[in-house]
DNA sequence: CGGATCCCGGTTTTT
DNA sequence: CCGGGATCCG
């Protein structure tokens, strides 16, 4: 451990003020400054985990560790960016080099720098799920697999198999036998199909998310001097939300650690809600394994919530079959007892929803304190609605997925096949965009440029087919790639080649035009393209939003995974009934119907004081029609003592 | 090539 | 029940 005497350097080299042992609780307080080994911190719920990692940061700086050898990988890059400007806001100074952000977006800067020792060039341009859905449809169709007796996968299925054998750790078989029985039988073209997709990324030049991971993963595996070199660049890791993490980032932080074993990761077994992308929180549990000697620490005292409202929160996680016990307490024992509601129908539901956050404004309860929790993506379209009408400004996060709108990619595609000309899928869906253009020209120029060009040749390639519009887009890709030109008036040159095509292809293109604007007005922070477009697929699209922000106050509506880590004073949970929540899907395995009750676990955490959970009585389904809806397994028949049963009482509007 | 039509399938969470 | 995708025809 060539580097401990850093962090053991004295006292006198702190430059702050700071009193950590008076600002933190003892468990916090250890955990901040063990910083020398493998470290294991179980935070649960509302325990000031992000203080602890803040003050962290702090104290190691403090110590006189430069910045720049400090690695924090978080969940989002929004999170890592948060943590370090409190870091800075406790010292007082800037702390600029800290190297920070999910392990998608660190693992891409490495290979940035070393993918050529992979054989892939530095070039590479990154995938999201629709491109994967999209490519790994090409191949499918270039295989002639369409006429196989079906039922064939469809792209977002080969997406999904493809994710899991490489998250999970598992055999096609394995993944065919277990999740997919209907395709047993095409095991044999499946495997064909999956190799032919790996070898057209690594030609293209492109990577999907999870190459990322895998890719990273290999660089330090197989290349010694890399390891010892990134392992070597940070001397202190700290690990967020570590219960997400799956085997492929496990095993990055083990190598990580390589030269000096000091790594720190904080998660809760309990808040584990990503295993449908192999997330396995037995990564806890290993840690000490992994790393001999860890030191753990368990945060038990909950700052968030009152008493009832931990109270539901563990008698819910009580009943999960395998946990790794921890005692949350409160120290406010007082507080209103958390309801259950039963509304008649979805439309009271919302009604419901309107008039108690009325309610709460009158007591006193501004609107970013107030947040409305669901299932899935879709649940809230009623709400929004309802929310609409009563003039109550919301945002929404998660769900909807503005990046993979087809809009959004078809602008992208002009400026992607710039940056990057190998990209066959990206010229794809450009030249089909173009009037006269059909699969036929798309094959035929593809094939010509297949074995990657540069974009000269392609440009020449184009100019000499047949079509007006493509000798047009010949000239347009020149001044695309003019780099003496800013990226967002490049792109403002593509948006104005778009739009008219954008106008005859969608009927409701005035809100694709705002959103295309939208994107250009981000594009404007930045200078190179190839990081523009890699943050568009790296960052999450709710801190890319930012920008369209209403400058107001508003009422937060929200996934629940998109809800992990942050808190409101009043949280509303709606759509708590069976098949839903948990969705049915779920109901009939039992890791994920676990992994449902979790995350009824982590909604109810999220309230600080007020917590309203809601379901309707009667609901709409697709098949059977109007069917009658039982509460969430999750909080039936529990205790009164425990959550308050009620039926919605609401004044007509 | 592109528009129209018909049929099937499937409903979730995200880097 | 809605939308995406496949197919067919002009």
């Amino acid at each position: 451990m060539t580097y401990s005497s850093k962090a053991k350097a004295p006292d006198k080299l702190s430059a702050s003020h700071l009193n950590y042992q008076k600002e933190l609780n003892p468990a916090q307080y250890q955990a901040v400054t063990t910083v020398e080994g493998p470290v294991l911190v179980i935070a649960g719920a509302g325990s000031g985990k992000t203080r602890t990692l803040v003050y962290r940061l702090a104290y190691l700086v403090d110590q006189g560790v430069p910045p720049e050898q400090i690695l924090l990988l978080t969940f989002t890059r929004k999170a890592a960016h948060e943590m370090l400007s409190r870091a800075a806001q406790l010292l007082n100074r800037h702390l600029g080099q800290v190297m920070g952000g999910t392990f998608h977006s660190v693992c891409y800067q490495w290979l940035r720098e070393f993918a050529h020792l992979l054989g892939y060039a530095s070039g590479f341009t990154v995938m999201d799920r629709a491109d994967q859905g999209d490519l790994l449809q090409m191949i499918k169709e270039a295989l002639g697999f369409k006429a196989l007796a079906p039922p064939f996968p469809r792209k977002e299925t080969l997406a999904d198999i493809q994710g899991a054998m490489v998250n999970k750790k598992l055999s096609l078989a394995n993944i065919l036998h277990r999740d997919y029985p209907q395709f047993i039988n095409h095991e044999g073209p499946l495997a064909k199909l999956f190799a032919a997709y790996r070898q057209e990324k690594r030609q293209q030049g492109l990577m999907d998310y999870d190459d990322l991971l895998v890719n990273g993963k290999l660089l330090l595996l197989e290349h010694e001097d890399v390891r010892r070199e990134l392992s070597g660049r940070y001397h202190y890791l700290m690990v967020d939300e570590y219960q997400d993490t799956n085997h492929l980032q496990a095993e990055l932080v083990r190598l990580l650690a390589y030269t000096h074993n000091n790594v720190m990761v904080v998660g809760d077994d309990c808040q584990s809600i990503y295993s449908f992308r192999g997330a396995n929180f037995r990564n806890i549990m290993d840690f000490p394994q992994i790393f001999p000697g860890a030191v753990i620490i368990k945060l038990e005292e909950n700052y968030r919530s009152t008493q009832p409202v931990l109270d539901l929160a563990n008698a819910i996680i009580a009943e999960a079959r395998e946990k790794y016990t921890k005692c949350l307490y409160s120290r406010q024992p007082d507080g209103c007892r958390p309801r259950l509601v039963c509304a008649a129908d979805e439309k009271e539901q919302s009604l419901l929803v309107t008039s108690e956050v009325k309610n709460l404004l009158r007591q006193g309860v501004s609107l970013p304190q107030i947040a409305v929790l669901f299932r899935a993506g879709y649940h809230s379209f009623d709400l929004e609605i309802e929310l609409g009408r009563a003039g109550i400004p919301f945002m929404k996060f998660g769900g909807f997925k503005f990046l993979e709108s087809a809009h959004i990619k078809d602008l992208l595609a002009y400026v992607r096949v710039v940056a990057n000309p190998r990209d066959a899928l990206s010229w794809k869906r450009l030249l089909l965009l173009q009037p006269g253009v059909g699969a036929r020209t798309a094959q035929n120029f593809l094939a010509r440029i297949k074995g990657g060009f540069p974009l000269e040749e392609a440009q020449k390639c184009l100019a000499q087919q047949r079509q007006g519009s493509l000798k047009q887009l010949a000239d347009l890709l020149g001044q695309l790639g003019d780099t003496h030109q800013t990226l967002v008036s490049r792109l403002g040159l593509a948006l104005e080649h778009y739009e008219p095509l954008l106008a005859s292809r969608f009927d409701d293109y005035p809100r694709r035009q705002r959103d295309l604007e939208h994107l250009l007005a981000i594009t404007s922070r930045y200078h190179d393209l190839r990081s523009f477009l890699t943050d568009l697929s790296l960052e999450p699209p709710a801190s890319l939003a930012d920008v369209a922000r209403p400058t107001h106050e508003y009422l937060t509506l929200s996934t629940i995974h998109s809800a992990k880590g942050l808190e409101w004073e009043a949280v509303f949970i709606i759509w708590a009934a069976e098949g839903r929540f948990p969705t049915f899907y779920a109901e009939e395995k039992k890791e994920e119907e676990e992994e449902e009750r979790r995350l009824m676990y982590v909604a109810v955490t999220r309230a600080k004081r007020h917590l309203i959970i809601t379901y309707p009585h009667v609901g709409y389904n697709r098949f059977v029609g109007m069917s009658v809806n039982l509460p969430s397994r999750y909080v039936a028949n529990l205790p009164r003592k425990v959550l308050e049963s009620w039926r919605a009482t609401i004044s007509e509007p």
